[in-house]
RNA sequence: GCCCUCAUCGUCUAUCGGUUAGGACAGGAGAUUCUCAAUCUUCAAAGCGGGGUUCGAUUCCCCGUGGGGGCGCCA
């Protein structure tokens, strides 16, 4: 397949950064935008289908994305399924669902809804298995691989010796070379040594990750590679295949991972508030939650941190990415979520909020059987409330049944001030002569009703509040009467006084 | 144990050696009024420690300490 000589020379190309005490330099490059660069730019976003797709990933795919998308380069998804006892094809269908979800499309890869295709394919590592026996023959056929214990190893080059290893209880072959330099673009110069022949096919003859993701990078002509810090590790081990292949590596780009929000360790999966799938099913916003994830390593150079998705295609770069893992902060998301949701124009809130419903399941049955402008103004009326989308079917369940329960506490509390029942009995009265056109006219209405009897809103307010909804929060009181009309606030209204 | 890496409010972060160390989330107080939110005002809150370099270090260097990652025939 591709050939040496097809391989463009992308490290020349790559500026790095000039010391490993770069904080000053960096700072000044960090801004600059990307250098020209003679081939075009091609990431790749390679998970393995061993999972649920978790934030972490979703992070390392939008970090590829935004650079492809700043860059004008290509954006390829690779699905890393090499590990045949762990694959699961949900996990698979999770990958391109939650990328989907996400807004991040791909150019390459899978194809999926409008994502994929291209010509570097397939791409799955479990079709590729003839690339890599082509590519373990090269080695063979150099020397520079070998076979022991039914395994396929690596040889690196350099003298030989045997030691005994502490801590693995064992005795190893260790190989003298000189260390690897990695010019890596977030965390500057990094060097490590790479002193043993390590795998390459197991001996079931599958081939191992380090493999298989060196030689795709290859063969798909990757220019940068940006994954999370703990690949750091193992960039020696690719830097030395990609030597043994005669072919430059990549830009590498290492990013910072994302701390679990208590506790000691990374996020994982098992994690609160790690899986993409949550979100979805929660009614967050992907815009949101894409916004939060670039905000968590990377700032656009001021104190804004709500922007447009195409403003931070427009700033990201490498240089600008954080070296320090971040701890999630699910309230900060949270405060994210809430801050696009009330800023969703109308059409689109109710849009989502009948998704919403829909995943509600029973709860959200009544709902969606109202007519669609009842529905409308319904939610309109509650969007300026809500945290989430999450909370909706509860916020607005009495709209959508007279038999919502009456909270028992509030009652007592409502009941207990000024002469509630009264109170009832006037606003009951004055409804045949209440203009229900609009919240101002419904509310001058009562406030005209109050000064009359040498009172103020507020002292209707909270129990025809309670009898409207069951309970002493929610929407403007106005703003539940308009939209119920008349009839209804009249029927309820009456039910509260029937339980004096 | 070995290797790599990182280090500013509780959290996410700003700062191209000179700032009253700024913003946001969370928290406290107040304002607003139609409850709850939202909004506005406001308070509290940080340079891990020790050495250097420098007229001057949060910033550059070194050593500690602490966090994170890796050390698989997982990816």
């Amino acid at each position: 397949m591709a050939a040496t000589s097809e391989i463009p020379a992308i490290s020349a190309l790559s500026p790095g950064r000039a010391s490993r005490g770069m904080s000053a330099s960096a700072a000044a490059s960090r801004r600059r935008s990307t250098l020209p660069s003679m081939s075009p730019v091609r990431v790749r976003f390679a998970p393995s289908p061993t999972g649920f797709f978790h934030i972490g990933s979703a992070r390392t795919a939008l970090f590829n994305w935004l650079y492809a998308r700043h860059t004008g380069g290509t954006f390829i998804l690779r699905i890393e399924d090499t590990d045949k006892e762990r694959n699961r094809e949900e996990y698979l269908q999770l990958i391109y669902q939650s990328l989907t979800w996400l807004g991040l499309n791909w150019d390459e890869g899978p194809r999926f809804g409008a994502s994929g295709g291209g010509d570097h394919g397939p791409y799955r590592q479990s079709e590729r298995a003839g690339l890599y026996t082509e590519y373990v023959n090269r080695l063979r056929d150099s020397g520079r691989a070998y076979e022991k214990d039914g395994a396929i190893w690596f040889r690196l080059e350099g003298e030989r010796r045997e030691v005994f290893d502490e801590h693995r209880k064992k005795t190893v072959t260790k190989v003298d070379a000189p260390p690897v330099v990695i010019d890596d673009r977030i965390r500057g110069r990094v060097e490590r040594v790479e002193d043993e022949d390590f795998v390459i096919v197991r001996s079931d003859g599958n081939p191992v990750f380090h493999l298989v993701n060196v030689v795709d990078d290859i063969a798909m002509q990757v220019t940068h590679v940006i994954r999370g810090e703990d690949h750091l590790s193992n960039t020696s081990k690719h830097v030395r295949l990609y030597e043994g292949f005669g072919v430059p590596p990549p830009v590498f780009a290492h990013i910072p991972l994302i701390l679990k929000q208590n506790g000691p360790g990374k996020m994982s999966k098992r994690d609160q508030g790690a899986l993409i799938e949550e979100y979805q099913r929660r009614g967050y916003l992907p815009e949101a939650l894409v916004n939060f994830l670039c905000l968590l390593g990377w700032n656009p150079g001021d104190d804004r941190e709500k922007l447009p998705l195409a403003e931070i295609v427009r700033l990201f770069d490498l240089p600008g990415v954080n070296q320090s893992n971040a701890r999630f902060d699910d309230r900060k998301l949270a405060h994210m979520n809430q801050t696009y949701l009330l800023e969703l124009p109308a059409d689109a809130f109710v849009a989502r909020a009948r998704e919403q419903y829909g995943r509600a399941g029973e709860a959200g049955a009544p709902a969606l059987a109202a007519a669609a402008d009842y529905f409308r103004a319904v939610v309109l009326l509650c969007q300026p409330k809500l945290k989430g989308l999450e909370e909706l079917p509860a916020y607005a369940a009495h709209f959508f049944t007279e038999d919502f329960p009456i909270d028992a506490k509030v009652r007592e509390k409502v009941l207990a001030k000024g002469d509630p029942w009264a109170r009832l009995d006037e606003v009951l009265a004055a409804l045949p002569g209440l203009d229900f056109g609009s919240d101002l006219a419904l509310e001058e209405g009562i406030k005209a009703l109050a000064t009359r009897c040498g009172l103020g809103f507020g002292d209707y307010q909270s129990v025809v509040r309670l009898a409207v909804s069951g309970t002493n929060v929610g929407p403007s009181l106005t703003g539940m009467m308009r939209v119920l009309g008349r009839e209804r606030v009249q029927a309820r209204l009456a039910r509260l006084r029937s339980t004096r």
